[in-house]
RNA sequence: GUGGGCGUAGCUCAGCGGUAGAGUCCCUGACUGUGGAUCAGGAUGUCGUGGGUUCGAAUCCCAUCGCCCACCCCA
């Protein structure tokens, strides 16, 4: 507890150690992400209040409480709650139905205020995709496939897929009046919770994880028995084509997810072992959102998933990554000291990683920083190396000791040799 | 917003009315040119904050702030 300021509740830093996770994990997605044809965009974390509270749904806690929002000058703003609304913005902003860019993906910090936990921060960070104008179950197997790579790519074992279809706006009242109709009588038997369920969106009673509200709720009307027939068509498409690419995907009826855009399918890629926050990746159909926007008829598919959840879920949290780095130059005296700067940055310049310590530790301070920094030998270099013209270089795994070149290129392929050597 | 747990050295924690401790890390030396092992020495704290009880409070009481975990909800 050290410190007159801390950082704030549910922002945390991410030190050296866990970056390298977050930079192995980037790197990996982005390849994915490219291979499946998909571009990324990079939208603002501030954006018009207006814009969430339109697309994600008034009634959802996102909007009724998570909020980062602010009043700037005549404007209310709002620190992003999530991406998908502000990727139809810029869509629709950008006309990008019209230069073929329908395939988008982003990464990034988004912002709620809500009591912080496992695997759940104020600011917490998101991969997502969206897909637009392509309505077609082959569409939702393919963005699905794309999320389930993803999740491997984070090294999350033990996953599992669930999906359902929710119907499209004009037969889901239908489903909700007699779902309404089916858990009035025993609404007095619901938790506390699912009784103000009721009222706000029924269809999350279904989702309510209480033993006594799944048996209350088990002879309630199955939403998938309330699907158009082309809502039933696509869906069974989406499940045919998904058994096809080998998903194995389990159809759940209770499935229902939170934001107000989604139409017909929804879906989340759960991971064992996490708890209440097992949803690691969630998404759907949203093919109503762009209109709703102010855009023209364009459908949309999409997900997103929460970049902590994906490395709690695959064990990193607790791993950190050890530095690396090829070479430490330690030095001796004046002279070696000052050829040390040049020596180095000529290193760099040939692609070896290198440090060294400019700040006039003596012998032992050096090799016990040398030790720290990860690297795989130290370049010991002062007046007997000078005059013999050869470096003494340490092997700081195994210890042993031995002559090299002591000029930047000499050195360089000296390395070189030796990242060979060792695979 | 609700419930529970915890705040003592950079880190992990012990102490639970009588002068603030351990391990680790850090610094110095044994080793006048060698880190990681060993040994010896050293440094480090408004005991989260404010108030109260007491001759005396890290310890008991009250308040407050912060962190963690869970609920709600979600990624």
């Amino acid at each position: 507890m050290a410190g007159k300021y801390q950082s704030l509740r549910g922002f945390r830093d991410l030190l050296p150690g866990e970056t390298e996770h977050w930079q192995r994990f980037e790197a990996r997605a982005q390849r994915l992400l490219h291979a499946y044809g998909f571009r990324e965009i990079r939208v603002p974390h501030l954006e018009a209040t207006e814009l969430f509270t339109r697309s994600v749904g008034e009634a959802t806690d996102i909007v009724g409480k998570e909020m980062f929002t602010f009043e700037a000058g005549r404007d209310s703003v709002t620190l992003r709650p999530e991406m998908t609304a502000q990727v139809c913005r810029a869509y629709i902003q950008h006309g990008m139905d019209r230069l073929g860019l329908n395939r988008l993906s982003y990464i990034g910090p988004a912002f709620r205020k809500e009591r912080p936990q496992k695997g759940r921060l104020r600011q917490f960070h998101q991969i997502g995709v969206e897909l637009f104008g392509e309505a077609s179950p082959e569409a939702d197997a393919e963005v699905i496939a794309l999320g389930m790579a993803i999740v491997t790519a984070a090294g999350v074992a033990g996953t599992k897929l669930l999906i359902n279809s929710i119907g499209d706006s004009d037969t889901r009242p239908a489903f909700r009046d007699a779902l309404l109709e089916a858990l009035r009588p025993v609404a007095e038997q619901l938790c506390g919770d699912c009784q103000s369920r009721l009222e706000r969106n029924p269809l999350r009673v279904l989702d309510c994880k209480k033993k006594k509200c799944q048996e209350l709720s088990a002879d309630a009307p199955a939403i998938l028995d309330f699907l158009s027939e082309d809502a039933r068509t696509h869906f069974d498409g989406v499940l045919a084509n998904l058994e096809e690419l080998g998903i194995e995907a389990v159809v759940e009826p209770r499935l229902v997810r939170g934001l107000d855009y989604y139409v017909r399918t929804t879906f989340e890629i759960r991971a064992e072992g996490l708890g209440s926050q097992d949803t690691v990746l969630g998404g759907g159909r949203y093919d109503g959102l762009v209109r709703a926007l102010g855009g023209a008829q364009i459908t949309g598919m999409g997900w997103a998933a929460g970049l902590e959840r994906l490395f709690i879920a695959a064990g990193l949290d607790d791993q950190p990554v050890a530095p690396e780095l090829d070479l430490y130059v330690v030095t001796l005296g004046p002279k070696a000291r000052r050829m040390a700067l040049p020596l180095v940055q000529a290193l760099r310049a040939e692609g070896v990683s290198v440090s060294w310590d400019s700040s006039g530790h003596g012998l032992g301070g050096q090799m016990k920083r040398a030790g720290r920094s990860g690297a795989r030998f130290a370049v010991l270099i002062g007046d007997d190396e000078l005059s013999r013209g050869q470096a003494t270089i340490k092997d700081l795994a195994g210890g042993g000791q031995s002559e090299g070149p002591i000029d930047a290129l000499g050195l360089a392929r000296w390395t070189r040799d030796q990242r060979e050597r060792e695979g």
